[in-house]
DNA sequence: GTCTATATATGGATAGAC
DNA sequence: GTCTATCCATATATAGAC
């Protein structure tokens, strides 16, 4: 068992970890780069996590999103067209909460070999978005929601705010935002929840 | 200048190579690998490239698209519905036929840090998402489309077929396909042509 | 143009002192 | 728990033979 102090050291490393994996890959950086940010020495990495591998294995781990957690947070709400609009809100608040974890996660989807953290990954993801895709179906089958192509709606609520959080740059130009990190301000998270609320409230015809 | 033969095993060398930097990444994947992959000595790629650096540049600049190639093709249609159409016709087309080197696009974006390539890459995207936004802006003036947010509509196109290409593992789950390669297949083209367009007919109350 | 051999650097991991 | 020193593997790049 670690004692509170160590919890919040590997929290540290972690943090930092998670940081600079997000923005240069995990070949990229050593863990050199990592003790160095983190202001511990590289022994330590080992001592605590045992490799840089098993290090990387806890930074994505520890902030996977449970499908459970989703279940329970949309079950609160009544029609179909309520709980979408709550999946579509508390994704875009959590892609935009940790986006520099939503970077490595899509590195690694991108990669289409079968790596043991790959398959982990797809899983969770998949079964997250089927939280999405099951709302969706049973609002078309009760006739709240037109008939659509289900699968490739649910690709698209993703890849809209995938795309998003993940290609700040482009976000920055398209947009016409100066300083990076604005584009992660509470008006344009605002304007992106409009926004994808319209495409699907159109998509769908749901009737307000 | 470099006669045909040397431009074929040039050619060999960048294709092999956008493979592997694609699937794993730039640091991930050794000129060692590339060489042994293409079937040539390590030291070829010194002589033909300069470094790996050089590789890489090589290989992100010879397959980006030009702007300038798009309006030529958009232009010979009439109407703005039409124009979109087509954008939405080209840009599946060229994600699909190049989906290894937009995994390599899509990483660098995802690093937002000033390096040139991703400077470079940015400004070329830039461009090409411009070509789109001034479509619908028109097509918004010319009261051929509803009024909607022009920025975040760019982004969605983008990032559907982005998202659909380049998270290949998790769209084969969320379509039930078995095979990664059918991903790419005519049947699921056409299906992701038909859906964007319905979208955008809907999002953007196209009469046709 | 092509290859071998090698110089040089960097990174992950750990032994062992404190 | 923390740090230094070091081992070992692997990588890029190039000099020089053919």
């Amino acid at each position: 068992m670690v004692d509170s102090k160590t919890q919040d050291k590997r929290d540290d490393i972690l943090d930092v970890a998670e940081k600079l994996f997000s923005e240069k890959g995990f070949e990229a950086i050593s863990i050199r780069e990592i003790s160095k940010a983190a202001e511990i020495n590289i022994a330590m990495v080992s001592y605590y996590f045992g490799s840089k591998e098993k290090l990387y294995e806890e930074v994505v781990n520890r902030k996977l999103i449970s499908s459970e957690m989703i279940i329970k947070y949309i079950e609160q709400h009544e029609t179909y067209t309520n709980k979408l609009f709550a999946i579509v809100d508390m994704f875009i608040n959590k892609f935009f909460e940790r986006r520099d974890f939503q970077n490595i996660i899509f590195r690694e989807m991108a990669m289409n070999q079968r790596t043991g953290m790959a398959e982990l990954i797809t899983n969770r993801l998949h079964q997250n978005f089927s939280v999405i895709q099951d709302v969706i179906e049973n609002g078309i089958k009760h006739k709240e929601f037109k008939k659509v192509d289900v699968e490739l709606t649910v690709m698209t609520i993703i890849g809209v705010v995938k795309t998003y959080t993940t290609s700040c740059s482009i976000a920055c130009r398209v947009l016409k935002i100066d300083d990076p990190e604005k584009v992660y301000d509470d008006k344009y998270k605002k304007r992106l929840k409009k926004h994808l609320k319209e495409l699907l409230v159109t998509h769908l015809e749901i009737k307000l």
